[in-house]
DNA sequence: AGGTGCAATGTAATCGATTACATAAAAGAC
DNA sequence: GTCTTTTATGTAATCGATTACATTGCACCT
């Protein structure tokens, strides 16, 4: 079922064949008729391979991301995907399973296949895997990575606006003692956004010295473990902000646990906004970073680079904003406060 | 970056690249070494679609989902992307958004780039385009379809087994009025809970008088809907199974927000056992069916059709099995129950 | 009628690998 | 030393498309 059949039913060469379904140039419209029958008859579809070789671009595109079954990820691959297939283009997903020797894999494979871009959604990058890449010239799109260069376009997340937001709300409900629960810190990611926390608290006039911190690892069971370390500090945070959601439902887990609760007790407030935030008890209070954007953003860049739009690197911005659910609420009062501390002894 | 330059620079013929970077037959070690050299000093990998073409594979395999931001899938096609990989194929996804009709697209993007094989494991089945797949030879794995042909096997999930054993559980504590909360009954997979349900009351002995049933979407939102309508009910059940867990979640909603409990008032067992029902407030008691194990499966049927190992279809067996988590307990005494009630009113 | 121009189509090279077949060189047989 | 066998390597066809260039044929002009 290749070129050559449908030419031969159809009584022409395969320049014509190739000719019609490429739209271009002059073909009779008889021929073209003809052509398209034949097409149809023998349920002839062209082989993108053979299409590749010639043109040297695979339509192809890479989405290098670090783990499809962390939630924040599902969301940004199909609006990356969604984007992609609107304009013609395939995506070859890849996941890094957050090792960066995994990811060297990730980036044979993608230069193995031929793509004619790739969005590194990840913070394990690998700055000698990268330069594989451009020398080869292929067009890139990073996630809060500094330098642009020519094909290298980057999405600037702006974490600040969000988190600021988040404790200008948490202050303006009475909220003075404020926990943080991080990230991993050996991810880039989670360094930038207890930075962006840490920022926010000055510019709202908080010394560092009203806060406390504790590290969890992105996931439940580590915001669950962060939460009760908190708890456990004799003058414990009224209001507490997380890393991700994740880390926030865990969080609440800690805290409904303990006999407490959100937001009577303590105010909780995620990042991210996963779907799933809607649905805890109560609602989780969150900082939005749209996925849906991000990964719309990126296709876009790299569509730009890919079809020779641009030839320079851009930077795009993604904003994040602060969306009010139920999981905060006012400071408790000294009194109600040390009684709720007398019940979880 | 081609076979020639490498050719050049090792000084000697492409076959003998070729013949190399295959293991194959007689290669001289000395200039094998030469050639590995001549591979690593200009980064060479060789193009898949070059290779693809004349072998005639492709090396990739189509997954069609529905939606990947459905926490169903991402599981699955993490265990099937890793089975893949580790075995040297690719896989491409592609999403039907629930819709028949993008089903045809996902068909065409599979044929056209020439995929070795294909695992549907969406219920938005078109016949027609099996047909298409079918006379180009192309193996195929189904989930839940019950015809087996040459190339075409199945996975086969026994709801029953877990099933009957949730429902055994809740009679176990007590439970007579057992409440179902539907997928959306025009999906086939919906239908088949359904039954399995019905069939596990039977063989409890439980009559179909004393269960009531509410069509929710597969959503959280459904779920909360369907929910409060079975509270609505005079005479409400003291037990709620769901046809996933999504459903439950937002069944769960339902019940705390009226005021009630789980498990003390009414017991919840969702169906799918995803991440997040071991989060829930109660964590969920759910009936598990393996995502893990449906991906991996998926593939190896796949794989030995594609590999030739077994020409004909097979039926793959994937059990499922009840998780006790906290959201079941005792059904309530008839005065508690009554107490209750009046509470929500 | 003969020449010019343009539209429609065909011929064949090309992309980057694999592989059947050909050939050259080395090893072994006698 | 010649002939056969084996081993290592090279030559060129091939996969299925695209496309530069060549060719054909018809319309139009003078």
């Amino acid at each position: 079922m290749n070129i050559k059949e449908v030419a031969a039913r159809a009584k022409v060469s395969t320049a014509t064949i190739s000719r019609t379904i490429n739209q271009s140039e002059s073909v009779d419209p008889k021929t073209a008729q003809r052509v398209w029958r034949a097409i149809r008859e023998l349920n002839y579809y062209p082989s993108s391979q053979a299409r590749a070789l010639v043109s040297g671009r695979s339509r192809m595109l890479g989405l290098i991301i670090s783990d499809i079954s962390n939630p924040f990820f599902p969301e940004l691959v199909k609006s990356f995907d969604d984007a992609a297939i609107e304009n013609g283009y395939e995506v070859v997903v890849s996941n890094t399973d957050y090792k960066s020797d995994r990811m060297s894999l990730c980036v044979r494979r993608m230069i193995e296949r031929n793509v004619d871009g790739v969005a590194i959604m990840t913070s394990e990058i690998d700055s000698h895997l990268v330069e594989e890449l451009s020398r080869r010239r292929l067009p890139m799109v990073f996630l809060d990575l500094g330098k642009l260069k020519p094909f290298v376009s980057n999405i600037l997340v702006d974490y600040s606006k969000g988190i600021e937001e988040a404790v200008r709300h948490l202050v303006g409900l009475g909220h003075q003692k404020i926990g943080f629960i991080s990230g991993p810190l050996n991810l880039k990611s989670a360094h930038t956004r207890r930075a962006a926390f840490l920022h926010g608290l000055q510019s709202c006039g908080l010394s560092r010295r009203q806060y406390m911190e504790v590290e969890g690892n992105h996931r439940v069971d580590g915001g669950d473990v962060a939460m009760r370390g908190l708890l456990a500090y004799p003058d414990r945070p009224t209001a507490v902000l997380t890393s991700n959601d994740l880390t926030a439902i865990g969080a609440l887990r800690a805290i409904t646990t303990a006999g407490l609760s959100a937001p009577h007790d303590i105010s909780l407030i995620g990042f991210d906004d996963i779907e799933l935030s809607q649905y805890t008890q109560p609602p989780l209070t969150t900082v939005r970073l749209s996925r849906e954007e991000l990964g719309r953003k990126a296709f876009d860049a790299l569509f730009r680079s890919v079809e020779g739009l641009t030839k320079s690197g851009q930077e795009i911005g993604v904003s994040t904003t602060l969306v009010l659910r139920q999981s905060t609420g006012p400071a408790p009062t000294a009194k109600a406060s040390r009684r709720a501390k007398a019940r979880t002894r």
